[in-house]
DNA sequence: ACCACTAAACCGTCCAGCCGGTACAGTAAA
DNA sequence: TTTACTGTACCGGCTGGACGGTTTAGTGGT
């Protein structure tokens, strides 16, 4: 699908060069595509950049909806690792890129309210759960911009230290 | 000073119209001063954003020293839920504002390095104090975005928990 | 006389969006 | 089985406007 590998050129381009970088003319060229090949499927540079926010989202709630655990936040941190883990972290590239138009960042702000409330009532210990999410949330900070902090057996280590923090 | 003046317009201007709003005029006009002004004290665009992430991270930096605690994470825990409790959380702002330009976040990602590995050797249980640090920084991210999700209570809680996390 | 600006004109660059094409696949009547 | 038509997918040049930055001429306090 070309649609696909715009929304990839357009999140390297993010994450590589900064949200300045982010041109029609350059996206185009990374897909290997032209401008008018790029108008086609998104019809404006925010129809495109919606594309990304929209991606991010789905694809991140089918990641924790694929995991196997009997709450939504051992779910949610265990997609969160698996994502941080992959190295192919696009989260904050594509919030730059959005940043430049409120609009385009409410869809987001929609899903952070719903990834940091959803289910907290059914957890065991619900401030133990927030904790955790939260610190979900800051690894995708702190890995993007220093993402030689984590190796394999410090995530290890941090998955075992939240664990323990809910099931106890 | 006029300086701080056009630094705190420039942030307004990023948090209440996103990163595009950004422009010297725009900056000039809200700060009440004219663009000649604005290029008297920051001679480009760069060194305006520049002036922002500066300023950032010095704040912060003297917020966490001012604390009066033992340890170094739980200073920052202390200066993040000042921080955070103000109201006037800057930080997604300027960084968004930032983010045009891998160069201007260069500081910031030092000084990211720099709040995620001081002192953890010092700490009795390493492994606590990046899960209390990480969390500070989720609840940047997730106050940013969600700013209705935490009230006086539920901060108190929060840093009750994450304390006891340090201490036992 | 100098500092800290103001006001406004001006320039070059850059970029989003538009528009007139092209290539090709299917389809369906003649 | 040729012709004519339709829709989809894409190309790439163009332009109008916005923006960053410069310059110049001037103002008021100290």
């Amino acid at each position: 699908m070309r649609r696909e590998g715009l929304l990839d050129a357009a999140e390297e381009l993010l994450s590589d060069q900064g949200s300045s970088a982010l041109t029609l003319a350059a996206v185009a060229e990374r897909a290997g595509c032209s401008k008018g090949g790029l108008l086609y499927h998104f019809s404006s540079k925010e129809a495109l950049i919606k594309g990304m926010v929209e991606r991010l989202i789905e694809e991140f709630d089918e990641l924790v909806a694929a995991q196997g655990h009997d709450t939504y936040t051992k779910n949610y941190l265990a997609a969160t690792l698996a994502a941080v883990r992959s190295g192919r972290i696009r989260r904050w590239a594509v919030v730059t890129g959005a940043a430049g138009n409120p609009y385009l960042l409410a869809p987001l702000r929609e899903a952070m309210a719903r990834w940091h409330r959803e289910g907290l009532d059914r957890e065991p210990d619900p401030a133990a759960a927030q904790i955790v999410r939260l610190a979900c949330e800051g690894l995708w900070d702190v890995v993007s911009h220093d993402p030689g902090l984590y190796d394999d057996s410090r995530y290890a280590e941090l998955e075992r230290r939240l664990l323990d923090l809910l099931s106890e």
